[in-house]
DNA sequence: TTGACATGCAACCAAATGGTTGCATATTAA
DNA sequence: TTAATATGCAACCATTTGGTTGCATGTCAA
């Protein structure tokens, strides 16, 4: 697995909201995330081209659809390059904590 | 904070390199950091200068020299953006493991 | 003070990137 | 079969990006 390809396309703003919107509803086909998207259909399949080829997204044909699913594990990968094992839990102990401070607002 | 200049930041190869350099040893000064790279001084203090415009390196000078320091923080969100809290848990296990049976080779 | 060293700033250029339009292909439904 | 829908492929173009060279500034040591 490229990391190389994975870094190059969260770069855009377009592709990190395409995997929101992946994230928040899975699966979604192209044509539905067309419709969240200000700009051409062949614009968007591009950008998916690049996450399925940086293995962000992995799809599935359905006849003339094609689903279109997040993977986390590339994603991992990156928070594991320089964070350390023990830094991990106190960062992600740091920013539960801001989120439920947030939240009480 | 903004994460578009972390994820351009990220985008290249020779910036990530430095954030390797900078895990592996922190504080380092641009001359130094220098001597591992195959470019010109100037080429590297740019790329200094996105990270740092990124917040993911904090510099503190030190007379005529400029310490350079890895923020892991922007990273930690990054992962915590696409990846929910249970998932979290196991894909760290996960890669922990494959990383010990990596290592029994 | 003077010379050497560490860094900063700016102009320039080739290559990569992100978007468009136009057309082709394949599947579903009437 | 035929029309509508979902996706794929390719040429084209403006802008951004990553590198270079050249010169300026600032600090330490002799």
């Amino acid at each position: 697995m490229s990391m190389d390809a994975v870094f190059r396309a969260l770069a855009d703003p377009t592709r990190r909201q395409l995997l929101d919107s992946l994230h928040a509803r899975n699966g979604q086909t192209l044509s539905a995330l067309c419709a969240e998207m200000d700009m051409t259909r062949q614009a968007v399949a591009k950008h998916l081209a690049i996450l399925e080829e940086a293995n962000l997204v992995a799809t599935i044909r359905k006849g003339r659809e094609k689903e279109h699913y997040l993977n986390p594990v590339p994603i991992n990968e990156i928070a594991e390059r320089w964070i350390g094992k023990f830094e991990r839990g106190r960062l992600n102990a740091l920013s539960d904590l801001k989120k439920r401070l947030e939240r009480e607002d």
